[in-house]
DNA sequence: CCAAAAGTGTTTCCTTTACACCCATGC
DNA sequence: GCATGGGTGTAAAGGAAACACTTTTGG
């Protein structure tokens, strides 16, 4: 019964596996105005599954554990096997393990499930290599439209969570936003993640009162360049193509970049009295969506 | 390489164990002034490993995962069988996963690290009936007198960080106090987790807040009668041992029970700005302990 | 009566929130 | 000029921290 003999028949045939939920911001299909910057959501990148069993199914990318390979490398093999995303490890997030001895019907398999956040451009990219690849709209999941092989649904909800509460203390959320970014994209990266809106002036403030987090990005590559520019219109156009849109009214934002620091002090709250409206965000979303067009 | 097809040959043989870091409280070898109540300090129950490896060492409970059991049955059994312990299932929590190749030198073995906090009674009954079981302060390890076999070291810390924003967010720290206690005794298990105190008045407030936290424990069993008591010394003497502290200097405090919540709103935020003071009272607590007696 | 511990009120300070106002740009 | 979005200031509201004062017991 201890722990210190290991006759091979003393313990049984387990399978270890580790599945990911990879989270991305797609362009909401309804956006709130036309001519407003296209508010954005939270989307899975999924496969489809072959083979015999639950095959046709959306699931999360994963697969079995390599025998000499830690947790998270494997993680990172199965997301670049299956998905074709070449993830970093600080971008990978362990957070539970589920082991029901009935959650995979042909064996006894305890998967170690992580999560991750990454910009939509490497997601669409991992999208055009492997054509099982998906990216499907969370709430989609959350409203039961789509179900996931397994207990994948169950693995994908707990993920959302915790996300949530990473986002809130660490700079995970700059995974979803480009290299160069605005206060209102990250706001509406922030957003998508939580499920409900925040006011805009708040979030700058406090964003810009966390140490390290943001440092302003004064290269012109990135900026939109004020109208008394000393360029000439020859040399605007010789610079490459800005990733941050170029074409948009109202007053130019300025950009910023990632800074030094991954914990942040003091953390990001989400306002908690208003975390009971993540789910109803959710659902509004979905109906909107049905009732329109998608 | 996909997760579809389960030749045995196509998997490696993996071990997959349970193990739990189980915290409770005892009391602080040198209280700060005497006559004062004693102040506490969180312990683990830890057990002394048998066998041919690591031998003689300390470690957590845990084993391997029977085929037919949960992750969280597993961890009920083992704390029964390996520390005597008879948990609920809602007392224990898990919280990650460690699969590092080399974590265990005779075998690949992945475990399932749960937590659970539980009063001293019940610790100190288990440690009866098991002599390899044994309760030592958390100080310990975490200033390196004692080092646990394998990673558990680092599990321990791990489980720690885990169950100081678990007693933010959920009514765990109950599970540290007696039935009917009061908020001083609260308080107390409160800064033995955190590992610093937190001003009296405050607190009391936030906690008597939080909708369905405590609940005010009127039966007279528990009470420490006023002085104009109608009851006789014969009919007083007549009760149970109370089970909390009847001898003490002061004013009697009122006593409380567990209300229905099981997360609470509004969180039981500790200061955020002096969560760094937690390092250092461990740390002055070990040095008080080192240089007076222990 | 005094010490000790529990309970409670008050004041100050800080953060959040909401809103408004101005600025800069495209059309 | 006007609409649109970005940046910032301000006043109100709420909560926490610190401290003091009262209450109730044992000695």
């Amino acid at each position: 019964m201890t722990a210190n003999s290991y006759d091979p028949s003393e313990f049984p045939p387990f399978a270890v596996t580790v599945d990911i939920a990879v989270f991305t911001l797609m362009d909401r299909p309804v956006p709130p105005k036309s001519g407003q910057a296209p508010r954005k959501e939270l989307a899975a990148v999924l496969i489809v599954r072959g083979g015999d069993t639950e095959a046709g199914r959306y699931a999360l990318p994963g697969g079995f554990v390599h025998i000499d390979e830690d947790l998270s490398e494997a993680a990172i093999r199965e997301l670049h096997e299956e998905a074709g995303l070449e993830l970093p490890t600080s971008a990978i997030h362990q957070f539970r393990a589920y082991g029901d001895p009935d959650r995979d019907p042909r064996m006894r398999v305890v998967t170690v499930a992580h999560t991750a956040l990454t910009s939509i451009d490497v997601a669409l990219e991992a999208g055009t290599d492997a054509k099982e690849v998906e990216i499907v709209p969370v709430r989609k999941v959350l409203n039961g439209e789509i179900s996931l092989a397994f207990d994948h649904d169950q693995i994908l909800r707990d993920a959302l969570e915790f996300v949530q509460v990473l986002v809130e203390e660490t700079s995970a959320i700059l995974e979803l936003c480009p290299e160069s970014f605005t206060l209102t994209e990250l706001r509406h990266a922030c957003e998508a993640v939580w499920g409900y809106e925040v006011d805009r002036a708040t979030f700058n403030k406090r964003v810009l009162h966390i140490e390290g987090f943001l440092e302003a990005d004064d290269s012109e590559m990135y900026q939109l360049l004020p109208s008394k520019s000393f360029m000439s219109m020859s040399m605007e156009s010789s610079l490459m193509e800005t990733p941050s849109k170029p074409s948009t009214r109202g007053r130019p934002a300025k950009q910023y970049r990632r800074g030094w620091a991954e914990t942040l002090h003091p953390p990001l709250l989400r306002p908690r009295d208003r975390l009971k409206e993540t789910e109803s965000w959710y659902e509004n979303v979905s109906l909107k969506s049905l009732m329109s067009e998608d």
